[in-house]
RNA sequence: CGGGGUGUGGCCCAGUAGUCUAAGGCGCUGCGUUCGGGACGCAGAGAUCGAGGGUGCGAAUCCCUCCACCCCGACCA
């Protein structure tokens, strides 16, 4: 991509009523334009680290099996009598609305409601299960308060996945597998989550929730010190633990009678409160919505049996914003090589036709490799600006092309997050990227 | 929904004891000079001062109502 044919621009000046981080950054470098209140646009930059973030947990979903599928955003009104949930909480969280005729309809924030009919439409026998299904979709909630950038918003964009069951242990199994991938794909995205007990809120009593700590979280975790991915998030107590004896303890705050430094019930070590944004949960639902649409499949005895469903959630935005709030310095967002909008940043740094010309000859030779490269190719910008620009946008790696370079047959190529960069030849700047010439 | 704060060109803002050509910076357009950490000169364009109402000869500025945005809290898969 030509930096110069770019439809955003970076800006230098902090947005006037953003306090948070993650809405600083991703405004000023043009990945994401808010529309109002907790409902955000995303730009051709932050739509590729959107579509990488989606692509990440597409895959980990596949991977347990789980079948994606596309449901639809409005809903009518019948469906959440059904449930009771047209009232309560509807009434607070759902955009509702009357269309043509005084017919009802709500803007889905959540799909159970939608998703237990269909199945029932089509899964009739106990062989039909297990089943997992899941879309990527845009959510609706009519928050009370949206704030901090992407990190609650009235509109986002929402992976969920509903899996159903015969037998408690095959959901127990499922929600296991499903919190395993969980863990999988928070790491991809570069998120250290720590697995949080919960309450089910008007969902269900089981539940966990992923929390990654972050003081721009809402959220206040009581943790063990002892508890596993408390000691691999806090590298420094991770040299200092045993690995052995690690404990599992961590409770959301709402649903706790402990406080910080009390001990932990199951191990007996401090606890710590933390603050944390939750970006995945999952819950055993049970038969909770199963009953409501009568959702019975025959058993093996040709009886009827209620399906035990199970759902699982991760936010996009938010994670996207998790990401930022975790990843960043004073010059802006550093990118995990995993979620970022290119895979490196090449940076003409001056007018001069021979830079110009080594810089189009690599950009071409990258592209033609597989890279994916933004090419800094504007002109009658100072280096420092663009060196600015870089940081802000913060692409993992960076190419720096100048008449300096030049004159040695070779260019720079810096990780964003450290400060020496590495001198190479041209001829291997795309193996050191990781393609190949041809 | 309670409390606090803020609304002035695309962006950041000055101006709020009332005087009408609303200041400056960024960005934008044109010309020239610059070119390794947010360059410079000259010339330009761009504003229903959040909205509506009111009081004045006269309102960005005073009064009333409303709206939006941000923060704290309540709430929250």
């Amino acid at each position: 991509m030509l930096q110069s044919k770019l439809f955003s621009k970076t800006v230098r000046e902090v947005p006037a009523d953003e306090s948070s981080v993650n809405a600083k950054l991703l405004l000023r470098a043009g990945f994401v334009d808010k529309l109002m209140a907790g409902v955000y646009s995303f730009l051709p930059l932050g739509l590729r680290v959107l579509k990488k973030i989606e692509c990440v947990i597409r895959e980990e979903m596949d991977r347990i099996g789980g079948q994606e599928l596309l449901l639809p955003a409005m809903h009518p009104k019948e469906n959440w009598e059904k449930t009771g949930r047209w009232k309560d909480p509807g009434r607070e969280v759902m955009f509702q609305f009357a269309g043509r005729g005084d017919r009802e309809y709500g803007l889905g924030w959540t799909h159970e409601e939608i998703i237990t009919p269909l199945v029932k439409k089509f899964v009739h026998s106990y062989k039909d299960l297990p089943i997992a299904l899941y879309q990527i979709q845009a959510k609706f909630r009519d928050e009370p308060r949206a704030k901090s950038g992407l990190l609650r918003g009235r509109e986002f964009l929402m992976k969920d996945l509903y899996s159903f069951h015969l037998e408690e242990s095959d959901l127990d199994e499922f929600y296991n597998t499903v919190s395993l991938a969980y863990r999988k794909i928070f790491e991809r995205l570069g998120l250290k989550a720590l697995v949080v007990e919960a309450s089910g809120g008007t969902f269900s009593k089981y539940s966990h929730e992923f929390q990654v700590l972050t003081p721009a979280g809402e959220d206040i975790v009581m943790v063990c010190e002892n508890n596993r991915d408390f000691v691999a998030i806090n590298k420094e107590s991770a040299r200092k633990t045993s690995l052995k004896n690690l404990c599992d303890f961590a409770q959301n705050r709402e649903i706790t009678d402990l406080e910080a430094g009390g001990k932990c019930p199951k191990c007996g070590k401090p606890v710590h409160a933390e603050r944390a944004i939750e970006v995945g949960n999952i819950f055993k639902l049970k038969t909770k919505y199963s009953q409501a649409f009568n959702l019975a499949v025959k058993d093996a005895g040709g009886k009827d049996r209620l399906a035990l469903m199970g759902c699982y959630g991760i936010g996009l935005g938010r994670a996207m914003g998790s990401i930022v709030e975790v990843h960043h310095d004073e010059r802006g967002i550093i990118w995990p090589e995993t979620v970022a909008p290119f895979g490196v940043h090449l940076v003409a740094l001056q007018e001069d036709i021979q830079v110009r010309n080594a810089a189009k000859k690599l950009y071409e030779a990258l592209q033609k490799a597989g890279v994916e490269v933004l090419y800094d190719d504007c002109e009658n910008i100072s280096a420092g600006e663009k060196l600015n620009d870089a940081d802000l946008i913060g692409i993992p790696a960076r190419l720096i092309v100048s008449e300096k370079s030049i004159g040695a047959d070779s260019a720079e190529l810096k990780k964003r997050a450290e400060n020496t960069p590495q001198i190479l030849k041209l001829k291997d700047v795309v193996k050191a990227l990781g393609g190949s010439m041809d």
